[in-house]
DNA sequence: GCCCTAACTTAGTACACTTTTT
DNA sequence: AAAAAGTGTACTAAGTTAGGGC
């Protein structure tokens, strides 16, 4: 497959993409970036589903018709008025960058919120199960017979209650006793056999979930003015005040959106007396509390260390009576086993909703899940769960519905259980099944590129980005609801800028969009001439707000891509080209012959590449400057050491040579050893300087969790003998336990 | 097909905690 | 011992996908 997806399969040009990478996270600066505009007149219907063979006449007719007959915007559009009114306001604002963490809010949305919410409803019904298609190649190596019938069982006869249980399997026990932290010597549950019928557990019991504390109402000498004049107000309003509050010295709280949400809540919680005095926030004093607030937060960091200890304890203490579950025998830790306490919501980008009140959660909203025959977990006295339920087919234990989007929340286990494992485990092997099949795949869809339907060839095209820029799939989202950001299908005609030829380059594209977190995707990149020339196609007569691929959603995509290939999915891509980078990198960037910090900074950058290709950006380091400037200091020191060293070495020889005895010998030993010493030092030093100043805006982390097949990076460890404790910390290793047990040096994606 | 939404994965940040430096 | 730097964890928002209902 050709040429230009160079990145992937073929190598990675290094050193463009870390230079590229700088550009993309200095979000829409000076640039005004908004996508909205326009008539709402224009038109969208939605209706035409004719799905026309708008194809088979040539180019130029169909630019004619196409786009203007109505019959185009099948699948999307539903949006897009607001998306329209929204760029009118923003043209006069211009957009300030906002800055704090790096989020930058570009023009400000206007929205009407609603809360309203829908209860979750009973449950209903089952899922299908996908495992047994993976079986062929998913499936444990070897199924210990002394195990097989717990195995078979899974049973929850024995109660697991003690820590240390005969759940685990004979051989990997008898080691140590565990640290307090783990209770079960490594129960190695990829060795066993799976469920296959879509039923995740036979038992499950738990504690259920630990609640937000309740409300300390303030002190009354900390006080809250409106107009210059102290007021108290009801315990409710008070809290949410105090929310705004603690927000204070952040900028949300300075946006307009923000505000507004805020003040709608808050005057909800309001008596009829506080509603009517409280009618400007631009009025209100919360300077009294935001002090009380900070004091608090000094007194508690001056703590003595017993009071810190105590806090500590009663911390572990939590932990380990809610912080644990039993499923199926064996005790797994739970991710998040506390409900998320109330206060403003801060959504990410330019969200429609944040300020808005994020209301207390309460048992009478809880849903529990758990075996029938398990201990339910009780409620807090006097309170009820909303319901109870006994639901083998999913893997949650506490659920709850959440009031800004009304979505759902829930409680569910810890990446180290087996059942995140199992999963993480298949992803992977998904993923290596599309190895096998990728060339088939792109030979597919570049010949797709042709085709006389419109629908398939913008299913090609966005099927070409998926794969070569690690795109993702890109959801339709409900206007006003959310931060207007993209993905592939969701692309609009702004997003993109073709340039016939640039900079020496033929055919370029510009991507430049906010997508996931708001995060800005800023890229040029060279495309294949059938490429462009269709993207010509899908964008003429288009306005900018329109979407590039009209005909396509992700719902088609992904079923094209079933069809496909069992269990293919648009998300299988960057997992695919994530790892296989890594693996290329890997291979071509470890010298055999380097130590083992120099090893590491491979490693690194083989895993910077891949952060870069996902796009994975994060603040700079709000000391970054600062850090890297103290560490050129202290290279510099290791220099004039060095040369000092050595100085001494050469006198120390000369003496050597002149004395001849075996002291003076034994001197230039152990000068050149010192200086040997300090070299490697210095190189290290140097190292872990281009590391970081590499690493500046891109984030490691998120694609060494979530995309990279923890084998990989096991087998490197193994073939070059780096201790995986340098690759994996502890939580890490917990994690991709199955793949360090499994994988040997030999191990290839 | 379209629409909705439950369930689950992926994501970046804040801040607590730990280690290193001064 | 304090401060600064560095690392890890908790948190929760924001995506993707499957599947049910019409």
């Amino acid at each position: 497959m050709s040429g230009d997806r160079s990145h992937n399969e073929d190598q990675v040009d290094y050193a463009s993409l870390v230079n590229d990478s700088h550009k993309h996270r200095d979000k829409y600066k000076d640039k005004e970036y908004k996508h909205k505009d326009h008539k709402k007149d224009r038109e969208k219907s939605k209706h035409g589903n004719s799905d026309y063979k708008d194809m088979e006449k040539k180019y130029k007719e169909k630019e004619k018709m196409k786009h203007k007959d109505g019959s185009t915007d099948k699948h999307k559009d539903k949006h897009k008025e607001k998306r329209k009114e929204d760029k009118m306001k923003s043209l006069d604002g211009k957009i300030k960058k906002e800055k704090e963490n790096g989020f930058v809010s570009p023009p400000h949305v206007k929205h009407e919120p609603e809360d309203d919410y829908h209860s979750p409803k009973y449950e209903k019904s089952l899922k299908r199960e996908r495992d047994d298609d993976y079986e062929a190649e998913f499936k444990p190596k070897k199924i210990k017979t002394e195990n097989d019938k717990k195995v078979k069982k899974r049973k929850q006869e024995e109660d697991i209650k003690p820590k240390k249980t005969k759940s685990k399997k004979g051989e990997a026990t008898d080691g140590k006793k565990k640290a307090k932290q783990e209770p079960e010597e490594k129960w190695k549950w990829w060795e066993e056999e799976r469920y296959t019928d879509g039923v995740k557990w036979k038992f499950l019991e738990h504690k259920g979930p630990v609640f937000a504390p309740p409300y300390e109402p303030l002190p009354s000498n900390v006080k809250f003015y409106y107009d210059g004049k102290p007021m108290k107000l009801n315990p409710e309003a008070e809290e949410v005040a105090t929310f705004f509050a603690k927000m204070l010295d952040h900028e949300y709280t300075t946006k307009d959106i923000f505000r507004k949400n805020f003040f709608k809540d808050w005057r909800k919680e309001m008596t009829a007396e506080e509603k009517s005095t409280i009618t400007d926030l631009k009025k209100c004093d919360f300077s009294e509390m935001s002090d009380y607030f900070k004091a608090q937060s000094e007194a508690r960091k001056a703590m003595t260390k017993e009071q810190k200890l105590k806090i500590k304890e009663e911390n572990e203490r939590l932990l380990q009576e809610y912080g644990f579950c039993i499923m199926d025998n064996h005790k797994e830790r739970i991710a998040n086993f506390r409900i998320e306490p109330p206060g403003l919501f801060r959504g990410r980008g330019d969200h429609p909703k944040m300020g808005m009140l994020k209301r207390r959660i309460r048992p009478q909203d809880i849903i529990i899940n758990c075996s029938k025959d398990s201990k339910y977990p009780t409620p807090p006295p006097g309170t009820k769960w909303k319901e109870v339920r006994h639901d083998n087919k999913v893997t949650w234990l506490v659920s709850w519905t959440e009031n800004i989007q009304g979505s759902i929340k829930y409680i569910m286990l810890n990446p180290s259980s087996r059942i995140k494992g199992e999963k993480d485990w298949q992803k992977y092997e998904t993923a290596r099944r599309l190895k096998k099949c990728v060339d088939r795949l792109r030979a597919q869809y570049r010949e797709d590129w042709k085709s006389k339907e419109m629908r398939i060839r913008q299913r090609a095209v966005a099927l070409y980005f998926i794969d070569k820029l690690a795109l993702r799939a890109g959801n339709e989202k409900e206007e006003g609801e959310t931060a207007d950001t993209v993905g592939c299908c969701s692309l609009r005609v702004e997003h993109l800028k073709l340039y016939p030829e640039s900079e020496g380059q033929e055919y370029v594209v510009e991507f430049d969009f906010l997508g996931k977190d708001s995060i800005r995707y800023y890229n040029r990149v060279p495309v294949e001439k059938r490429v462009f020339k269709n993207l010509q196609l899908f964008m003429e007569n288009k306005e900018p707000d329109d979407d590039l691929f009209d005909r396509l959603n992700t719902s088609i995509l992904n079923k094209h891509l079933q069809e496909l290939m069992d269990g293919l999915t648009a998300k299988v891509f960057r997992t695919y080209n994530a790892s296989i980078t890594l693996q290329q990198q890997l291979k071509e960037l470890t010298n055999a012959e380097d130590n083992i910090p120099a090893k590491i900074l491979s490693y690194n950058r083989a895993n910077r590449a891949v952060a870069i290709l996902c796009n994975h950006q994060r603040a700079p380091p709000k000391t970054f400057e600062k850090s890297m400037q103290n560490l050129q200091t202290k290279i510099d020191a290791k220099k004039d050491q060095l040369s000092d060293a050595k100085r001494e070495l050469k006198s120390t020889k000369a003496d050597a040579k002149v004395r001849k005895d075996e002291k003076s010998k034994k001197a230039v030993e152990t000068k050149r050893k010192a200086v040997q010493r300090i070299e490697e030092q210095l190189m290290k030093l140097e190292v872990q300087a281009t590391d970081r100043e590499e690493n500046k805006q891109i984030a490691l982390g998120t694609s060494k969790l979530n995309y990279l097949d923890p084998r990989i990076s096991v087998a490197w460890c193994k073939k070059w003998g780096v201790p995986i404790e340098k690759i994996y910390n502890k939580t890490q290793r917990e994690k991709f336990a199955w793949a360090i047990d499994m994988a040997d040096k030999d191990y290839e994606f």
